[in-house]
DNA sequence: CGGTATCCACTACGATACTG
DNA sequence: CAGTATCGTAGTGGATACCG
């Protein structure tokens, strides 16, 4: 087992587990609750499969997750180390402009929205909504159309016809999305300026800003307008 | 520009810019003061100068760190990122095991000590220090020995013989020296066993603890006993 | 679903030498 | 001191196919 750094330093250490490809994103999936290979791939779908599995592996020999059953799971350390993965997405959030064409990824947006629906919101029957995004630049192989299947307290993400009636139609310029789900503008100013529509069930184009509750980052304090950002 | 994950996400967009290789350990450096860029290298020495230059480039397009007038420092944003790099290296020193054969490198433990000295609690008139490491394996390309020159309120430091007189004698086990700097074992300790023997000018023997004050993250509280920590 | 095996392409990196 | 230039290579990881 050779060192890649050969630094005894805490910091250079840490960094040979941590810092390495693809692993910070990895780890977020675990941080925001995904168990399974597939489900883990899904959060991270640009990596090959081979490599998931060598870097899980190598996350388990690092002891940061364990793998039980069919499972992988933040042991304790994970868990601390999920804090680390926390902060830098915070700065992340901070400091760079993050909604940049070559980033934006309709899979990505709706795979994270599943998790943040506020299903306690939702009404006690079934409600299914459909989004069409735009603007999103030709030869993207991601689909433009995905359903959220929401029966308390499940949501499925679907990519093709679920079959039920749609409740809700949205239809939303990508890049404006994201930034909403980034916490950068408020949903309603967005509606309001049309760059994304609701329509479909009245009461359901009525409540939906209310059952989706954005990203973890969202709410992470910007710099003061007087400071420089960066665009990164 | 092509994005590296192609996310949006802000731990994806952050982990482009930090978790490259080397770049929380040139980081690492910034933020324990070093400017300059043999500086910065002395406390990377593995990296080669090319590459080197190419980080402080990226960082400094990232908006992270400025170069002005010969000098590299952390910009606002690079100052929040430090405190992940802070962060990452509290949690290396928590969980795992850092001291290990491969990564024992006295030019790092060193350059490292030179930086944390009390030198307000040097006395008035120089001292010089010299530090004899052993079980340092074989084939290893640092010296052995080093000196300390300190001259309130400078402390250099030296791989070659300065031609001052010697006040105190260092000769020590580089292992057992790292995990004193570290804080995982008291230096006093360490002593009483013999891994680490002082000589010399009898009050520079006796106060030579109280000048050395260890790696930052040396007062990192660490997981209890009971808690299965990592040979990582 | 949850991976492994094989093969190949590339590129990031280290070594070395040189410059203002 | 503070880099740049050049070049060869090791190793990283993508693609594809296959498996229990």
């Amino acid at each position: 087992m050779k060192s890649r750094y050969g630094q005894f330093c805490p910091v250079a250490v840490a960094s040979e587990i941590f810092a390495e490809r693809w692993t910070p994103i990895i780890l977020r999936e675990l941080v925001l609750g995904s168990r399974g290979f597939n489900e883990i791939h899904r959060g991270v779908p640009r990596i090959s499969r081979a490599l998931l599995a060598k870097r899980l592996r190598e996350l388990t020999a690092a002891g940061v997750i364990e793998a039980t059953e069919g499972e992988y799971r933040l042991t304790e350390a994970g868990q601390e180390l999920g804090e680390v993965v926390k902060s830098l997405g915070a700065w992340g959030a901070r400091w760079t402009a993050p909604v940049q064409r070559d980033r934006l990824d309709a899979r990505l947006l709706t795979w994270d929205m599943h998790r943040r629906i506020a299903v306690e919101r939702l009404p006690e029957r079934r409600v299914v909504v459909r989004f069409d995004f735009h603007g999103v630049p030709a030869g993207h192989k991601a689909p433009r159309t995905y359903w959220f299947v929401m029966e308390r307290p499940d949501v499925d993400l679907c990519i093709i016809e679920p079959g039920f009636e749609v409740d809700l139609f949205v239809s939303a310029d990508l890049a404006s999305f994201a930034r909403v789900w980034l916490g950068e503008v408020p949903i309603r100013q967005v509606v309001r300026e049309g760059a994304i529509k609701l329509s479909g069930n009245r009461e359901a184009v009525r409540d939906f800003p209310s059952w989706l509750l954005l990203s973890t980052l969202a709410a992470v304090p910007r710099p003061a307008e007087t400071t420089q950002r960066r665009v990164a």
